[in-house]
DNA sequence: CTGAAAGCGCTTACAG
DNA sequence: CTGAAAGCGCTTACAG
């Protein structure tokens, strides 16, 4: 393992202590803020832990504490927007509240999020925000969620005692989709779910598939189970292309939206001329694009301060709360 | 704090050798996976860890060892897919040596960074990665660098001993983009740095202005320094529609360059016609959209890996690494 | 092959 | 206002 140069061990607060002529109690009291410390004591020890460069050791803190200060996030993929922006706005309400924010990445990859499922509760964060990338997953753990932290589930309904969810009106979003479609004149339509069978997905598709029976709008229907997201927009698109007589399409997600709206593009066809497209989720790339994408935006600032309230909360509190969702009409229909 | 339902306490090692009828001793080394158990004693510890859904304390774990088995990494913005795409590469980099990542975002917000970099050393991880985001941030905290655990800078060329540094040939990128503009023709260019300051504008644009006057290319410069990255691309924009005269623009980064690309096709500039654009990172979304961005790639895993092998290095072994770029010519140029 | 015990670096009652 | 000491939950020489 990596030694460090000459100057090997890092000062504890036993050295800023003794340095300073004082008990690694009154040390601990002054970085603690405590009143009951003599003003030219309290001078003379911050001068050493200036001077030393003293670091509390977090893992002493938190053992000794019985609380780290600490979140840790379960995130499917950094590298899909919605993802990025809902971390950046949980990180913001924990930051807020003096919790630091530790992330694990899936990557799409269910033995990853697995494997971090059980390491997650080594870490002894205050609480543990989780977003599935797939329902076994959960399952599979859903055991060790008796004891510890408490959890807070993000875009999945659980009936897990003591767990609570954040998620938004996925069905009354994609009900908002289809009947958009048809009171544009829209006939037939593909509905696709997001890649790796995120959970959302299948609310997404029933009520999208559901309202479109109600409206009169055809439907055709395909589930990339397996398919990872840098396929699942190429696959979509030669979905479209191959069957023109769909004129509509609502993709499970902003990020495939975008990738089957290029892939339409470089094909010749015009959006949303020869095809509608609406997405689901608002990231900020939707209104970055030319055209803009029609959407059904989730409030991802108030998915993430709900998440911090919930954590914050004791576990015998936890609800399954959903929030709504924003129709928004863009270019893309 | 968060109170969890009835069974508050947590299983410990204790409870688990308890209802084993072993020492804490035994218990650890069957977890360690040591030889020097017997079979039947190793059986009955796991089934016990097993059925108490014990966990081990990793805090108290590091405090023991020594070693947290942890990176830390601080980023400018998740949100910025060049980022993204980093932290997912380093992530994957850093399991493979059976380290856990934690991620700090500063979220482009400097204030955030040095408190960021003020706390991480609380964390005491294996490593640090550390992406700066201002130069200014990283001297403010240069005299922690010498105690504690092997540091390594990304994108910035630092000179302090022992800290290792991984980069790529900014200066070199910028000039092909110089050359690439003039072999096409062009008369007048913008560069413009990225938002922020980030360190590695600086060689980017110098590079493209000092080859572009080699070339014989006439250059507008605007520096970004204290712009937010949301209004970056507006700015931009604005200036080149401006200023009819500038045929050809070098952004600072790909994500720029992508929200200029759409600002100009909505203001009803054809690219590349009009302007031809060149980003920098090569980033997936520039292969994504329609017209594909020209750039100039940086090796994102290649850099990944590199940070990972050198903080698994003893600190005297860090060097500053330089890595090559590739010129990648797409349809906006 | 297994256990008793020290100790990692802190914080916090408890005395004084 | 300050200090001596216990203890958080582990791992690891050291004995046996």
């Amino acid at each position: 393992m990596a030694v460090h140069l000459g100057n090997a061990k890092r000062v504890g607060i036993i050295d800023v202590a003794r340095e300073a002529g004082v008990s690694t109690a009154t040390v601990s009291f002054v970085l603690a803020g405590k009143e009951q410390v003599a003003d030219a004591t309290r001078e003379r020890v911050l001068e050493v832990v200036r001077r030393l460069g003293y670091q509390r050791n977090r893992h002493a803190r938190a053992l000794r504490r019985g609380a780290s200060r600490s979140l840790s996030a379960l995130v499917p993929d950094v590298t899909n927007p919605f993802y990025a922006e809902l971390i950046a706005a949980i990180e913001n309400a924990a930051s807020s509240q003096g919790w630091m924010l530790s992330l694990m990445n899936c990557q799409l990859d269910r033995a990853r999020e697995v494997s971090y499922l059980n390491t997650v509760f080594d870490e002894v964060p205050d609480g543990i925000i989780y977003v599935p990338m797939t329902s076994d997953a959960v399952l599979e753990v859903e055991s060790r969620f008796d004891s510890g932290p408490p959890i807070v589930i993000v875009d999945e309904i659980t009936s897990h005692a003591g767990v609570g969810s954040v998620s938004v009106d996925n069905e009354a979003g994609a009900r908002m989709a289809a009947r958009h479609f048809r009171s544009l004149g829209r006939r037939r339509a593909l509905v696709t779910g997001p890649p790796q069978g995120l959970p959302t997905s299948q609310s997404r598709s029933t009520g999208f598939i559901d309202e479109a029976a109600k409206v009169g709008l055809e439907v055709a229907h395909a589930a990339f189970g397996e398919v990872r997201t840098s396929d699942a927009g190429a696959v979509a698109a030669d979905l479209l292309l191959r069957d023109r007589s769909i004129d509509a399409y609502f993709a499970g997600n902003d990020f495939l939206a975008i990738q089957v709206l290029f892939e339409l593009q470089r094909a010749g066809l015009r959006v949303p001329e020869d095809i509608a497209i609406c997405g689901f989720d608002g990231i900020a790339w939707g209104q970055m694009i030319t055209p803009r994408l029609t959407t059904v935006r989730q409030p991802i600032h108030l998915i993430a301060s709900t998440v911090i309230d919930l954590i914050s909360k004791p576990v015998d509190e936890h609800h399954e709360i959903v929030l709504p969702v924003e129709f928004v009409r863009g270019q893309t229909t």
